[in-house]
DNA sequence: GGGAAAATTTTACAAATGATAAAAAATGAA
DNA sequence: TTCATTTTTTATCATTTGTAAAATTTTCCC
């Protein structure tokens, strides 16, 4: 996915605007299996998936708990990092052989001060992250783990495919035995 | 709580910008029992809270579920029609007699575009919407209703007091049978 | 392709939670 | 205060979900 494209998703910025965040943007490569960030540490950048899927997990004393996943156009970020300069709560792992474009948190917050559209961008940006976790939120809450494992087939087909079910159980907030026997129920 | 302090909790602006908010402001009271709005509704106002508590809930066939309290200093939005102008999901019910300031959506999307600071505000208040939010989510996939209740108290023991339990119970995604078996073990 | 390791499913049993009904306690209006 | 209504608790039984361990399938290195 083009960074222009993810951009644009977003909040329709002036070309002069944009330039002035894509200029500043790094292309790195994360490996399958590989780290992208740490809970204990303040992340200093944003990353918008080109290509792959990562999940975000937090490490419990036996297990670990996955509660996001990212693939192509997804944003990767630590919230805490980004609004409040703190430690995050996630470690992200990279699921697949990655590509992200990365771009510097304390740059980004220099334009904000400067550039109104940028600023708006940054606006609708946290407000769209806000209804995807408000969804997310609200999903959890209202359904039960076997609906949200339909919706999650009817939405994301591709992640039942690209991620392993431990994973996803995980995420659904059950154990993978309940997962399986879901998965064994007909239709 | 007073109208500065709870826009200044957000992002401190300079006053001038602050003025073109306050001078848009008409203070509204409720009485307990009211709905404040409702989920089949575009909502064109977002309101702080002076004083008083209200819940957010989702009806279903049997019954409903309260999946957000907000008290003094609080806001009350609907997300899905300040972020995307759609029908949100919740209805707002009023649970003390209680006072609020309105502000209405569109004018302040107007001065998202003209006001640097204003447009800074407003990123600033979905990102902070976007962290309670994403705490919310991760309490309830890594906690226990049994541990939720307790952060419950030790983060808002006045809630439990003021609020009847039924609406606690389905907060927290149980039974209000539950609850009390919660409440009636020793320590 | 073969074999070890990892992932997934299945089974049996245990623990937690839900549904329902009814009793007890609290609240509120006359 | 009293009585009716609402809220909360308690008890019983059914259902769901978890734990542990074994069986099966898949993945991936050599």
């Amino acid at each position: 996915m083009k960074i222009d494209e993810i951009l644009d998703k977003v909040y329709k910025l002036p070309d002069q605007a944009k330039q002035k965040i894509i200029e500043s943007i790094d292309e790195v490569n994360y490996k399958k299996g590989e780290i992208l960030f740490q809970a204990d540490k303040i992340v200093q950048e944003i990353y918008f998936i080109k290509k792959g899927i990562v999940r975000a997990y937090t490490k419990t004393s036996d297990n670990d708990i996955t509660f996001w996943f990212g693939k192509e156009g997804d944003t990767v970020i630590s919230m805490r990092s980004y609004v409040a300069n703190n430690k995050g709560y996630e470690d992200i792992e990279v699921l697949e052989d990655s590509e992200f474009y990365k771009v510097d948190i304390s740059y980004l917050r220099k334009l904000f001060k400067e550039d109104i559209h940028i600023a708006n961008w940054g606006r609708k940006f946290a407000e769209q992250e806000l209804i995807k976790t408000e969804k997310r939120l609200i999903s959890r809450q209202f359904r039960t783990a076997k609906d949200r494992y339909k919706e999650l087939i009817e939405n994301n087909p591709d992640l039942i495919r690209r991620v392993q079910l431990g994973h996803i159980a995980s995420y659904l907030g059950i154990t993978q035995v309940s997962l399986s026997r879901i998965r064994a129920e007909k239709n």
